[in-house]
DNA sequence: TATTGATTTAGAATTAGTCTAATTATAGAA
DNA sequence: TTCTATAATTAGACTAATTCTAAATCAATA
């Protein structure tokens, strides 16, 4: 995909249902997860096809993807700037729209080097729950 | 592990030998990288010993973990607060100690709610190796 | 020295994700 | 419409990363 690149995203009916579930979900769900509820409105789907559609969308920036330390993958319906907050006991993600500023990106960028292309500030510790 | 836990960890020889290839290592080493070099000064480690003392070494903080998307864990040799820029082209991970605004991080918190532990900015772009 | 709990070990098992090759669907040409 | 080429889907094999298990070894101390 290069930058001049604007083809529209070919959508079959097993990557709408794939765009479907993670577009439904407020929670970043995970490959497996995105698997058992395409299942229910196409049952047929496999597998390969569910991590083909993800990597599909990803590439043509209709999803996105957060990693995280022991666990799968998990996608995310926001495709626009965001953070995160990560709760180590539970494992609960956050959204989180935070003001970054330019100064600080800048830094960034100067000191890595970087061409930058995206950016995110994560926040690890204990949700309101788990205290 | 409390607050109130100050119990200075045990370090075997295994886990010696696993924390000084880390320490000796720039690099963000994954595990089998570190198993390679655990190796070459204690010949009879295990894959499985190497698992259990990065995870015990984490535990009691004296290693860092770093997880990116579509590659293995790998471990750092800095604990204390840093950040990232991670290279989408080569994979490249470089580190950066950025100052970040406490303005920011309180932000962060209220958003959230969460009680925070660490936080770190990462940014992904492209090395100037790969420009 | 004997006991005991912790650690290490080899290898099996699990989990996450990718690859392969055959089949099916789709779009355009004839 | 029918044919053909290309792309997508599928089932299942495969790989890579990590964890688990159970037996053996080690190390502290009674
Ligand atoms: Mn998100
Ligand atoms: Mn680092
Ligand atoms: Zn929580
Ligand atoms: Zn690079």
């Amino acid at each position: 995909m290069s930058a001049t690149d604007v083809r529209k995203p070919i959508l079959t009916k097993q990557r709408r249902a794939v765009f479907d579930v993670i577009q439904s979900s407020v929670d970043h769900l995970s490959a497996g997860e995105v698997f058992d509820r395409a299942k229910e409105t196409l049952p047929g789907i496999s597998f390969a096809t569910v991590y083909n559609a993800l990597r599909y969308l990803k590439e043509n920036g209709m999803i996105g993807e957060v990693s995280l330390s022991g666990g799968p993958a998990r996608f995310d319906r926001i495709t626009t700037r965001h953070d995160h907050a990560i709760c180590e006991a539970c494992g609960k993600l956050v959204d989180m729209k935070l003001e970054i500023p330019g100064s600080l990106l800048k830094s960034a960028i100067d000191v890595s080097g970087f061409k930058p292309r995206s950016f995110e500030l994560t926040l690890w510790g204990t949700c309101s729950q788990c205290v």
